[in-house]
RNA sequence: GGCCUCGUGGCGGAGUGGUUACGCAGCGGACUGCAAAUCCGUGCACCCCGGUUCGAUUCCGGGCGAGGCCUCCA
């Protein structure tokens, strides 16, 4: 089965062929930690963990390297760390600003049911590296050594007309962007879209020494030293928001590709559509701004399982526009209801045929996802189904298939649906109500039972509505074994 | 202003030059004392105007609408 993926570069759906189908290389943009992760930085997370799980499974889970770095150093963390800690000295500030967020990340990774990523780099880290082949320092020196990168007022920038194909990737000319800039051009710049490798700190601020003077690094070098470091200098898979093409990815490839000398940084450039949250920008000042942790901590109301917000976000294929609503997340809850109400431990099972066609088109999740209720359908049709002559349970052959198949889909998505706990809608609801007004409702549950068996049926009625009517609904079902009345009930949301 | 993406049934959301997406809701049936829940079945669509074609939701052109980037708010 052949993967195929959308290009940046090429704007089209190419059949993927790894450079190294021993060591399949991916590089995705990470986190710079200031502040807690929202939704929106929740997709990328999400679907190039899919990818990745993809990748494992086509090539096996030692064949592929996957790398996420981390933003470290970046001017909003410095705002931020003044504003949170004005009393501490700035670096030590800084520190406990980017420990705790990249602990806070860690854990909405894990909630979301990401795999870590082979190597998780800090940017700090890559800045010199003395001992090691390739660092932020000696990658700004080869772009200067071949004058693609020129120092002034103890900035270096990088050369942006001395890279002939420079917006390959964003498809855009050099004379586009000079006509479009609304920037402030720095004197110092020789070109207005020449950008910076290097500059000087503030006092006070975080710096590094350099032969261009006490610093720190410029964005964009940072994943072009990550990448080369770990992945090499040219590599299969790089991702990322649709909002990173331009600068960020373009001034990547051109950092990379002119300081290594290659054709290519990243053969297939992927990235995943923007979301909005009920039909509208995110955005702290309309304030529908929402992060990870409020989701699974509480928000409208209820704390959403990881395995909820990630199978919401899969609905959507990841490179259209995604629209993040409560809905949404209901919706998911009860598709991911269904199949565990019919899922059966995969045993060796693999994922269904349809499942993988679908995935290896495009990472197109919906049309996976399709296929899973396709299979959920069998599968429930099939424990239906009289048990054979012989068979004790009653799930036929094929149709038990269908449930291992479902297990098994469901798991390349990164879900584990057999410890999916359907309820917790329900418990969560229930355990907003007092124990006292439980035990009413229990009561009253119990006296609507005794009045259906003494078939006195106005006065079951009447029970239901009173109970109804504080919020509550019901759920009648007979004992398979015993046929006795039993009814379950749950907060009506 | 420049570049890019998108516009599918009540809602969410795939896909295709001619034949079923799928899910939710709705409707019908089964079940139920009656309901609810559950299961089975099912109606409903391709932004507008041209063009190409035997035939377009699908290709081309124009229009309208929404969104993104160009401004280190993803």
């Amino acid at each position: 089965m052949t993967l195929r993926l959308h290009n940046t570069l090429t704007r089209t759906k190419d059949d993927f062929v790894p450079i190294d189908a021993d060591n399949v290389r991916m590089y995705v943009c990470g986190p710079t930690v200031y502040d807690l992760a929202h939704i929106g930085n929740a997709r990328p997370l999400i679907v190039f963990d899919v990818l990745f799980r993809q990748l494992r499974h086509l090539y096996g889970e030692s064949h592929v390297t996957y790398v996420r770095n981390i933003t470290d150093v970046d001017d909003k963390i410095n705002a931020r760390a003044a504003e949170e800690y004005p009393a501490l000295p700035l670096n030590e500030a800084i520190r406990k600003v980017t420990g705790k967020t990249e602990k806070q990340f860690h854990d909405d990774v894990a909630a979301l049911g990401a795999l870590s990523p082979t190597f998780e780099p800090r940017a700090t880290e890559f800045i010199s590296r003395p001992d090691q082949p390739e660092d932020m320092i000696r990658l700004i020196a080869k772009l200067i050594g071949k004058n693609h990168a020129y120092v002034a007022e103890g900035h270096v920038l990088f050369d942006v007309p001395s890279m002939p194909d420079y917006g390959r990737l964003s498809n855009r000319t050099l004379d586009e962007m000079v006509a479009g800039a609304r920037v402030e051009v720095a004197p110092y710049k020789r070109d207005p879209m020449d950008f910076v490798l290097w500059k000087p700190s503030k006092p006070g601020e975080p710096a590094w020494p350099s032969p261009w003077g006490m610093g720190r690094p410029g964005w964009h070098i940072e994943c072009s030293a990550m990448a080369g470091a770990l992945l090499g200098e040219t590599f299969d898979i790089h991702g990322g928001g649709i909002d990173l093409i331009f600068p960020h990815h373009e001034n990547e490839i051109a950092q990379s590709r002119c300081a290594h000398g290659t054709a290519l940084m990243a053969r297939y450039w992927l990235h995943n559509g923007f979301l909005q949250v009920e039909g509208e920008k995110m955005s702290k000042s309309l304030g529908n701004f929402v992060t990870v942790r409020e989701l699974l901590g509480g928000w409208k109301g209820f704390r959403w399982p990881g395995t909820v917000i990630r199978f919401a976000m899969l609905s959507t294929h990841y490179r259209q526009p995604i629209d993040f609503t409560e809905q949404s997340l209901w919706d998911a809850h009860m598709a991911l209801r269904t199949f565990a109400s019919v899922a059966a431990a995969p045993g060796e099972a693999a994922p269904s045929e349809e499942f993988l066609e679908a995935l290896a088109d495009d990472l197109n999740t919906p049309r996976a996802i399709a296929e899973l209720h396709r299979l959920a359908k069998l599968a429930e049709a099939g424990a239906r189904k009289p048990a054979p002559a012989g068979r004790s349970n009653g799930a036929g052959d094929g149709d038990d298939l269908s449930a291992r198949q479902l297990t098994a889909g469901l798991a390349l998505l990164g879900i584990d649906i057999l410890d999916h706990d359907v309820r917790w809608a329900e418990k969560q609801a229930k355990a907003r109500l007092s124990p006292e007004r439980s035990a009413e409702v229990e009561g009253l549950i119990a006296a609507r039972i005794a009045a259906r068996k003494a078939k006195d049926f106005a006065e079951a009625d009447r029970l239901r509505n009173a109970i109804e009517a504080m919020g509550v609904l019901l759920k009648d079902a007979r004992d398979p074994r015993t046929g006795d009345l039993v009814t379950t009930w749950e907060v009506r949301r």
